[in-house]
DNA sequence: TAGATTGTTAATCGATTAACAATC
DNA sequence: TAGATTGTTAATCGATTAACAATC
């Protein structure tokens, strides 16, 4: 399933989804790529350009259908393929990640969570169930995710990752300040919250 | 303090950074860029160029003292520049940055958190007071926080955006999918956390 | 038809990599 | 000195923008 778009155009697309889905009414039942990228304060023609790699067809004179373009861009980024992940770390983030109801909308769901305090393991955090650390592996072939979201300490982190790719999981969201090493084939992406934070003050 | 730094080698930063102080031991005195570049999966030229950035000098044929290297950088994110920040928005996310002691490393210091849920407010998480968002304003000028985390719904976020800038915040992390709008010289930038997973889903 | 907008090709711009001189 | 590594200049690569033909 490899596409040759560029991960940075990909990167947009989610945020034409949300400008679009943030639109409702008849005046907004077409758009052009000259409106998004006012909205959304880029060059026009690149909003074309990433539009165009999810098939979407606009029409000369009168741009694009919006509820189409929606989706396009939704079956372009497969939200609507159902996949299961699996949360490691149910710690502040952790569990607040478990509660988020964002992912449903890109067709994700967090069946399970794991962590390693005994006094997390057999509760239920937003509805989800907490298995021992130990249990990863048993935890995978019971849901069988694709995806994995790491929310344990940064010290903990790459063994965590360790063992999801043993397990299988194919794609890992880490939010640990660390860069995880994965064999090729197994898409890794950082989130490091902190940083976002100190890249802001050090642009001031 | 704008400096001709491109923002994606800012954003290797953080990373080098983070690598650079999980290393320890007489045997970690000096590093090579060549050392950094393995470890971190990137080109040796690239390591060398954003570190020369940060004005640390390597020496040629030993490299880098690993501790230089690490203040240099930390001195040129201004990590020991104490900066105070706002939150808004204590639900999940909320509540687990009040309680994420990253912050710190890079020198910002979550100080108030801002609620509309009347429960919330005047409670205490994390050891941060939690006031209503009318009092915004108020709490700003009592602070005087350069930086603000919104952590609210994303319907919600170009308000409080709003709210922030007028009373002077100069850089915002945003949590809400949406694309804010500040004035020129307000630096924003946006984890949509829910997007990042479709992005890694979409690139297996 | 005229005008607005798309989609594409060519030009530009910026970031990465390659080559290499400097140096400890 | 020889060798390893830095720092910099030139070449390459990729992404953005500009120009423009196609079309509704």
């Amino acid at each position: 399933m490899t596409r040759d778009i560029p991960e940075i155009s990909l990167q947009r697309l989610p945020v034409y989804l949300n400008y679009l889905k943030s639109l409702s009414g008849d005046e907004n039942k077409y758009i052009s790529s000259g409106a998004i990228a006012v909205a959304l304060g880029m060059g026009e023609v690149l909003v074309r350009k990433d539009l165009a790699y999810t098939s979407s067809a606009g029409r000369p004179k009168v741009g694009y259908v919006r509820t189409e373009l929606i989706a396009a861009i939704e079956e372009y980024l497969g939200c609507n393929a159902k996949k299961n992940a699996v949360l490691v770390g149910v710690g502040g983030l952790g569990r607040a990640l478990l509660g988020y109801g964002g992912f449903a909308n890109y067709g994700t769901d967090i069946v399970e969570a794991f962590d390693n305090d005994p006094a997390k393991i057999g509760t239920q955090v937003s509805g989800k169930k907490v298995y021992a650390v130990e249990e990863l592996g048993a935890g995978i072939v019971r849901c069988n995710p694709t995806l994995a979201i790491v929310a344990v300490p940064a010290a903990a982190a790459q063994s965590v990752c360790d063992m999801l790719v043993k397990a299988g999981v194919k794609g890992i969201l880490n939010f640990a300040p660390v860069q995880l090493k994965a064999e090729q084939g197994v898409v890794v992406r950082n989130i490091d919250v902190a940083a976002n934070l100190a890249i802001i003050a050090s642009m001031l």
